[in-house]
DNA sequence: TAGTGGTCTAGACCACTGT
DNA sequence: CAGTGGTCTAGACCACTAA
C-alpha cells in the first residue's frame, strides 16, 4: 500500500518498493514479477499508476516487459570486452588482424563485420579534429560489427582522403592488419592515440541495431590517431 | 498530426517528431519546446499521450522539464576528464597527489573529497578479486568527490586489512600521494592495474548525489591494482 | 493570476502469449 | 480462451513559476 500523505508520488513509491525487492533478491534475475493487475490490488492504485512505475523501472534497465510474458527482472550480461593493454600495438595488429578480432578471439567467439565506404566533405567539427580544411574530402568507413551474429559495436572512421587515396583503406576489406596497417605501408607511421570515452543513451536507430532493451546505455569511444609526425 | 493507421503508437510518433526537430536544430539546446497543451493541439492527441512522449525524451536524456519552466532541450556537458596517459604512474602521484586532483587541476578546478573509512568482512566477489579468504577483514574507503562543490564521482576502495593496518590508509586523509603512495612506503611496490569500464543507469541514490537528470547514465570503472609480486 | 508540467483515475480497446 | 502488458482518452487536481 502506498502512503498518500507523504507527498511522494504513488508511482514512485511503487517503483521504489519494487526496486528494493529486486535489490534484496526477493525478485531474482529472470523471475517474473506479479502482474500489473495484481500490483494494482497490492498497492491500491490505478492501473495507469502501476504501469508508470513499471515504465520507470524499464527506463532504468532493471526489468523488461512483454505482453503475455509479464514483467521480468533483467540479468546483467557482458557481451564483449575490449582488452586495452597493447590493444593497438603494431605487434598485436600483425598477429591478429585488428583489435576487434582479437577481443572476440579471447572469448572464443566468431567476429564479423559489415563495412561501407563513402566520401563526404568535412564539416567543421571533423575538420578541426583531423586538421584539414573545412569542406575537404574525407573518407568515411561505416562498420557494423558482430560476434556470433549479434551486433555488438558500431564504428565510424574518418580519414583525410589524401591519406587513403589509392590504398585498400578505400575498399570495404582493408586486408590483414586493417586500416592502420595500410596507412603504415603508405608511409604514415603511427605515433599515438587519444581516446575519449563517454556514455549516453542510444538513439532509436542504435537501440534497434544493437537490440538494446530500454534503459541500457551505450559507451562511446572517440579515438584520434596521430602519426609519428603528429598529424591526426 | 499523427498517423492513426500506421500501427506506430501515437506517443512514439510525437516523440520521434520532436527528436527529429531537436536533431536538425529546429529546437536548439537551451530552447524551450512548445507547451504540452500546444503539442496536444498540434498533434491532435490527448494530454497524457503528449506527456508520455515528453517522458520518453526525458528518459533518453534529450530534454528536461520543470513545472512553470516548460520543456527545454538539454545541452550536453562534460564536467571532468580523466586523462589516462601515465595517470597512475609514480611520477604523477608524487607531483600531484593523486589522479583525481590532477584531472581537476588540468581544468583549473578546485577538487575536494569527503572520505569515510570502515571495515567489513569480504563477501564472495570481493574475496575473489582480492585473493583473500571469504569473510576476512577488508578496509573500505568511501569517497564522494567534488570539483568546485559539485559531486562528480563516487568511489569505493577495498583493500585487505593486512595491507593497511597501521598505515595512513586507514585514516580519512591518507596524505600526499594517496593510498598508493602509502602502500609503496609499506613495502608493497605496485606492479600493474587492470580497469574494467562499463556504463549503466544510476541508482536513485547515485542520481540524486550526482544531481543527474533523467536519462543520464554513469560510467563505472572497476580497477584492480596488482603489486609487483602479483598480489591484488 | 495565468500558464506550466506532474500526477492520478476509471475505463476502454488492442495485440500478444500461453493453455 | 483467459491473462498479459501497451496504448489512449477525458477529465480532474496539484505545485510550481513568472508576470
Amino acid at each position: 500500500m502506498v502512503d498518500r500523505s507523504s507527498g511522494v508520488p504513488a508511482y514512485r513509491q511503487v517503483a521504489e518498493d519494487l526496486r528494493e525487492k529486486i535489490a534484496v533478491g526477493e525478485y531474482a534475475p529472470g523471475v517474473q514479477l506479479p502482474s500489473e493487475r495484481e500490483l494494482v490490488d497490492a498497492y491500491g492504485v490505478s492501473e495507469s499508476t502501476v504501469h508508470e512505475a513499471v515504465n520507470a523501472l524499464q527506463s532504468e534497465g532493471l526489468v523488461t516487459s512483454e505482453p503475455g510474458h509479464g514483467i521480468v527482472v533483467r540479468p546483467s550480461t557482458i557481451v564483449l570486452e575490449r582488452v586495452a593493454a597493447a590493444r593497438l600495438s603494431r605487434a598485436a595488429r600483425e598477429q591478429d588482424g585488428g583489435a576487434f578480432r582479437a577481443d572476440a578471439a579471447t572469448r572464443g567467439l566468431t567476429p564479423s563485420a559489415e563495412v561501407g565506404v563513402r566520401f563526404e566533405p568535412a564539416v567543421a567539427r571533423v575538420a578541426a579534429r583531423l586538421a584539414v580544411p573545412e569542406g575537404s574530402e574525407v573518407t568515411v568507413r561505416d562498420r557494423v560489427m558482430r560476434v556470433d551474429g549479434v551486433v555488438v559495436q558500431l564504428a565510424v572512421s574518418r580519414l583525410p582522403r589524401e591519406l587513403t587515396r589509392g590504398t585498400a583503406v578505400e575498399n570495404p576489406d582493408t586486408g590483414p592488419g586493417g586500416t592502420y596497417a595500410r596507412l603504415e605501408e603508405a608511409g604514415h607511421a603511427l605515433g599515438s592515440f587519444i581516446e575519449h570515452v563517454g556514455a549516453r543513451m542510444p538513439t532509436p536507430d542504435e537501440a534497434s541495431l544493437l537490440q538494446l532493451a530500454d534503459g541500457v546505455p551505450v559507451i562511446t569511444v572517440t579515438r584520434v590517431a596521430y602519426g609519428a609526425d603528429g598529424t591526426p
